[in-house]
DNA sequence: TTCTTTTCTTGTCATATGCCAAGATTTGTT
DNA sequence: AACAAATCTTGGCATATGACAAGAAAAGAA
């Protein structure tokens, strides 16, 4: 835990002081996960975050057909983490599944509530991180409505490219809102014009 | 600030002991605003969040082809909050305007902090709302890619059937995610299976 | 390397919804 | 009450995207 790693790009002697930092960061451990490994299934209640150290890691849901649906993508640094059944204690609604072998730095449930309660750069920065996932989520929830399914393509491309290059094209259609055989034509499309 | 109103729902004697509540409530101001008055506005940043005592506001972004799309509608006892404005202290790109008259109760931000920072149950209760904010805007979002516009349209009657009647055609039409046209078509189609 | 399975592409046709424009209706104003 | 403005409905046509199916390509397994 004191080797260079990708917790200390997160948590920054800007932000906390090194005591604090001793306190917070022993807490994490180190989690390994397998190629199609779940993090979190259907119905169970998050009782973990992590934070992603190497790997690729997609969230879904899965809608009454049976469709599943991609809600996000998580790579190097990223926090995966299911905010309301890990708040709210409720069962999850989501699925999240490495899609590479990763590593992950985990905290759970209650060893956040008493660092939350007890540390005020640690709560200022956890709600940092919920008001960064909402406000993403809102932009990706208003490109539905307001943008073409090109257009919220070549965003997640130019966003995020290593996921447009490393996932299934069918688990970016879904994250899109399009069918596979959409984006594949959009893909087409966009090669054509270059 | 004694008299029985709408923050007594919210801040419950469960959640808070009669002490906190007394700490708490009396730094909400009563606010009233007008028809059509707006209380945030684009470019500018959220230094107050309410809660509403009576009648009807909605948020709506403007897009880049100056379409306004609605985000959402607030109605008694809700929270009327830019998450994102208000917590990273960043200019918005909502608009939050009154439909009818309506009376609020407003807490600024640095109250805000200092209310958060020292009473754990009020955290509690903040990091709640947020979450079920990030909950419903999920649904609404994932509603868009899975979900027929018919669909979506007699969810948000069941769900908030005053809303439906109160708002205008084209407002509701843009928060599901369609034109006004074809709204009107579909509650048409409703109307005719009965 | 070969075989199997999964993923991606492409064709044809279907459909939900958009766009535009004209009336009808409702709401607001003087 | 009368007019103006905003909202809602409806028609005709356009289009983005879906559904289904078949083959090509790529990835994984033996």
């Amino acid at each position: 835990m004191n080797d260079k790693n990708v917790l200390h790009k997160i948590f920054t002697e800007k932000e906390f002081s090194q005591k604090e930092l001793d306190i917070i960061l022993p807490n994490f451990k180190k989690k390994e996960f397998l190629k199609g490994e779940y993090l979190l299934q259907e119905g169970k209640t998050a009782n973990f975050y992590w934070f992603v150290e190497s790997g690729f890691i997609r969230s879904f849901a899965v809608d009454t057909e049976g469709n599943d649906v991609s809600t996000n993508f998580y790579t190097e640094a990223d926090i995966v983490i299911d905010w309301p059944s890990f708040f709210m204690r409720t069962s999850t609604k989501e699925n999240i599944q490495a899609l590479t072998d990763c590593t992950c730095w985990q905290l759970d449930f209650e060893t956040f509530q008493q660092l939350f309660h007890s540390i005020e750069a640690f709560r200022e920065a956890g709600r940092s991180r919920l008001v960064k996932s909402y406000f993403e989520l809102k932009r990706h929830s208003t490109s539905l409505i307001t943008d073409q399914a090109k257009e919220r393509y070549l965003r997640l491309v130019s966003e995020k490219k290593h996921i447009a290059q490393n996932v299934a094209l069918k688990q970016i259609a879904s994250y899109l809102g399009i069918t596979d055989t959409s984006l594949s034509r959009i893909r087409k499309e966009i090669a054509e014009e270059k």
